[in-house]
DNA sequence: GTCCTCGGTTATAGGGTGTAACTCAAGCGA
DNA sequence: TCGCTTGAGTTACACCCTATAACCGAGGAC
């Protein structure tokens, strides 16, 4: 968007069939989750022969980063977006949990079981720092409670962007996370699907105890 | 064990192949993750040549089948077995954190990213089963809070084999399972491995807020 | 001792990643 | 405008995987 715009219609070209592919890998994760992305059958819907996406990405494990990262970036989008229009942590939880169930693929490609081989390239944990900025700066009225714990994030804080957080924000932060991904993996993953009860009413509950207790 | 003991030599020698299969495939589902897991090496290792290994498990997802059920009647055991030996929910907490570190990726082949196209067998639910009446078990004491998950709770709860339990420990059995599984699946994918605290502490705390708050 | 079951083999089909060698058109500078 | 170069796309190939088919041979059952 603001890179150099010295771009000939070669580049043009290039950054629309790069486009495209992306686009095709999106509908095919969604579809069928990461571990069935296929360049070739990218490949074949596309109207080309395999190899011919390797001018594009380099290898699958490319266009995956390209698709993590992106991912990363729609999620901190979303989650800046609902802070900046007022919500409080129960908002930003919502938030969360629509942006989820809109693709639950692409929850699953950023915080699901990571791919063998892959590691994640440095700039997308700076993306992921970006989300956690804001749950802090949502979390800055969580009250000092005392625990251990929070000594404990007092002393290894580099994590947290904002220097002046108390550590009861850290801690609520984080709790954020891994109380609204405990939830929605599960939810995601099928684990409530035979128990009947409503998914959303877990949810609503269980970030409710994010400010109560 | 218990199953008939009209156990040829046939029958013996085929049991003991199939469980030095699945001997190969845990190891090699602990070093790369159920996506890795190949027939083919499995065979390679065993000196045997690929095809041999369909006479055993018909498919792969046969044998990942395998997998989940022995991992799920482990942990079942492994949370039962604490349970009668006097735990709480924080010692069951742990027993459950200590499991999975053990093998990280045989939790995640029960509670990580569902394999796209498998589906559970009906048992393997069950076993699940045993491990929620545990959890409810334990969360006996669990006071009435009055909230409105507790009565949704009440009025869905055919997934709890115990019928007199009180709504609120449901809650408290269904909090249980989704906060440790929202800080231990965090943890084992990695995402904790940048930002220098304690995992351990960070479970602790959030174990501690189960029968607090 | 004969038969048949069943474990193992090779061959093969089909799908995947990724590389190598080649062709050809489009862009670019002179 | 003309050539040269760049790069997109092609086929062929090596190597992984799952899974099936056809076949062989030994061991158990009777």
């Amino acid at each position: 968007m603001s890179t150099a715009e010295t771009t000939g219609p070669r580049e043009r070209y290039r950054a629309q069939v790069q486009a495209e592919i992306k686009q095709h890998a999106w509908e095919q994760l969604a579809a069928d989750g990461v571990a069935a992305l296929s360049l070739k059958a990218i490949a074949k819907r596309m109207g080309m022969s395999g190899p011919a996406l390797y001018r594009y990405y380099a290898s699958r494990d490319e266009l995956i980063t390209a698709l993590i990262r992106d991912a990363y970036r729609s999620l901190a989008d979303t989650v800046r977006a609902a802070h900046q229009s007022g919500a409080d942590l129960g908002g930003l939880a919502h938030a969360v949990r629509e942006w989820a169930l809109e693709d639950p693929q692409r929850y699953l490609l950023i915080y699901g079981t990571p791919v063998p081989g892959y590691h994640a390239p440095a700039d997308t944990t700076a993306i992921s720092n970006e989300v956690m900025t804001v749950l802090i700066a949502a979390s800055r009225r969580a009250a000092n409670s005392g625990r251990p714990i929070e000594a404990h994030l007092a002393q290894h804080r580099h994590w947290a962007d904002d220097r002046s957080a108390p550590a009861a924000a850290l801690r609520q932060a984080l709790a954020f996370w891994t109380r609204v991904h405990g939830v929605l993996s599960l939810e995601l993953a099928g684990h409530f699907a035979g128990m009947g009860f409503d998914p959303a009413q877990l949810f609503d509950d269980e970030v409710a105890t994010l400010t109560r207790g």
